[in-house]
DNA sequence: TATTTATATTGCAATATTACGATATTAAAT
DNA sequence: ATTTAATATCGTAATATTGCAATATAAATA
């Protein structure tokens, strides 16, 4: 055991805890974070920004890259990173719709 | 290593973190989405709804509840389990923040 | 009080994540 | 052509997570 029983699940629910678990670390917080704090892309930059190694720091925008949650394009001999809209927009919707569904029925128990 | 380095972070981006990593696995979103659907809360039937054994089950609801994301308080012999919306404000706050700022610099770059 | 029912805890094996040093890659600058 | 700079990959150790069988706990019911 150890691994996820992802084919038990819904493609939805998988893809959602894909997303909120890319964000699950606090590194990952803080470059989505420091993405949105400087106004733009940013090419190069972001592993003085954090209190990590190179090779992990680059291993942490590998993982939100591909949970879908930042872009990086090749910008000379740098990356420039930004914050892919779609992936954040999809999770956001998620707790938008809890919120809605729990205004509905305010304190009906507990 | 292997460990988080959760003091080299702020104390807003652990908790982000925590309640993101709380929703990174299926099963939890699951149990949300379960929560939710039932209209109210939930006293038993949490086991039989997932397609995981009753240890496994009361484990995911442990961590749910360690997070902040549901409570659950005991009814009789079986637990009264619902969603606790300050937990799930505090997240959802946090992409808004995002989007929010998106919107007021859409295709700057990228 | 014994049994049933609902949930939690323990212990453990399989797997995943985190972190980093060393090394590779790739493009710019000299 | 070499060197420099930025980023990625590899290898590996430490730790965390996932899942379940077995067992414990605690309240309801017979």
């Amino acid at each position: 055991m150890g691994a996820t029983k992802t084919d038990h699940f819904t493609e939805s629910q998988n893809e959602l805890a894909i997303l909120a678990k890319a964000l699950g670390h606090p590194a990952r917080i803080a470059i989505i974070e420091y993405l949105l704090k400087v106004d733009a892309c940013i090419c190069g930059d972001i592993v003085n920004e954090l209190p990590l190694s190179q090779p992990t720091v680059s291993q942490h925008l590998k993982e939100l890259k591909n949970a879908g949650l930042i872009k990086g394009s090749i910008e000379g001999n740098s990356i420039c990173y930004c914050i892919n809209e779609p992936g954040l927009e999809k999770i956001k919707g998620f707790f938008e719709h809890i919120s809605n569904h729990l205004a509905k029925k305010r304190n009906e128990c507990c």
